[in-house]
DNA sequence: CGCGGATCGTTGGGGAACGAACGATACGGC
DNA sequence: GCCGTATCGTTCGTTCCCCAACGATCCGCG
């Protein structure tokens, strides 16, 4: 094994992709320090999701983002939907056809604003409450199982670190209109910006 | 507003979202720490992809799949489509879609297999090596950038934890097929072979 | 040889998600 | 009071992706 730019300490632990990795660019100026942090936030995250959706959300028929919507709603009570929008990652109107799907099943409830006739607010209903009452008791177990391949300091450790990089991501340039609150399970966008090369 | 600056004391802390999900949820008996873990981690992630598709990749039309495949073939080189599917984590119908644009784009070039008439491998062409070669830095630089919210010593415990949680859910069953050489840049789900539920 | 089962890549349908454009509503300058 | 501007939620068109079939090909066994 020829890899030096790696961290020579831990090489156990590298993946086999990021000793080919090594071997392929280890000549190269990369940041791999970097590149390791990064590469493995988003496989544990496909691999969380992934993980998710077949053991416990398939089972009731949600889907992340309706997972997600539910989970905001829980959390803080009616909402405006922009404001759920912002906090779950998605824009408004890929929220408008969730909810659509979330009404048409019972799950939510919309109301008109009592002051403002552009907005409309949401809220769980009581069959929706009694869904979230009773899927994120088996989502959070499987969260425990995930984590379990760490000791409870080293999860802390895991959550302190991803604060402070997502800290940096979420305000990178300014004005103070961040995401929201926050919502901890966002959801991405998928697609590309303009056409080029 | 720029102004509005937290101090590294603050940073420490929880966002405000978990503050809420304790003065919400603190009474029920949850693991709140392995819920900090994951939803951090999917925090993280999303974040990262967003910034990576608007920074870099959406100034050359890349799709975060289109740029997973055409790493990888930069990194192991010519392979057979199912090979690329199973380590970029998408199926192998999707690659198919994926494929035909980045060979519509004379990015990527299709051969048959010498052996066996049912394969296909697939390659980098010169020109898709050239665009990996020039978009790869810059990818690259904006992965420091997230990075640099952590020390370097940070970042390689911060990989170091999440390749114990990966391993631990890249093979929860052993039925050993496991998703191949683990690319890190993986997309949406592996592909589920069995219906295992 | 020849046939049945297994494996591979492709196809088509449906769902999700984004961005842009649209009507409806609220607000402020005149 | 009125009109231009801003904001909000929805709709529309496109892109992306998963999944379940399907045809093509390979291989083992009689």
């Amino acid at each position: 094994m020829t890899t030096r730019r790696l961290g020579s300490a831990e090489e156990d632990q590298l993946t086999r992709a990021e000793r080919d990795i090594g071997a392929r660019l280890g000549e190269r100026p990369f940041d791999f320090r970097a590149m390791a942090a990064t590469s493995n936030i988003c496989r544990a995250a496909t691999s969380i999701r992934n993980h998710m959706e077949q053991r416990v959300l398939a089972g009731y028929g949600l889907s992340w983002s309706a997972f997600t919507v539910m989970w905001v709603l829980w959390i803080w009570g009616e909402q405006e939907t922009g404001q759920v929008a912002a906090e779950t990652g998605t824009t408004k109107g890929t929220l408008t056809g969730v909810l659509k799907t979330l009404e048409g099943r019972r799950l939510v409830l919309r109301s008109a604003h009592p002051d403002d006739g552009r907005r409309v607010l949401v809220r769980l209903s009581p069959r929706g409450l009694a869904v979230i009452e009773e899927v994120f008791p088996l989502f959070n177990a499987q969260e425990t199982f995930a984590a379990s391949a760490l000791e409870p300091g080293e999860q802390e450790q895991l959550a302190h670190l991803l604060r402070k990089l997502n800290a940096r991501l979420d305000a990178p340039n300014g004005d103070g209109v961040d995401t929201g609150l926050g919502a901890p399970y966002v959801r991405g966008r998928t697609t590309m910006g303009p056409r080029a090369v």
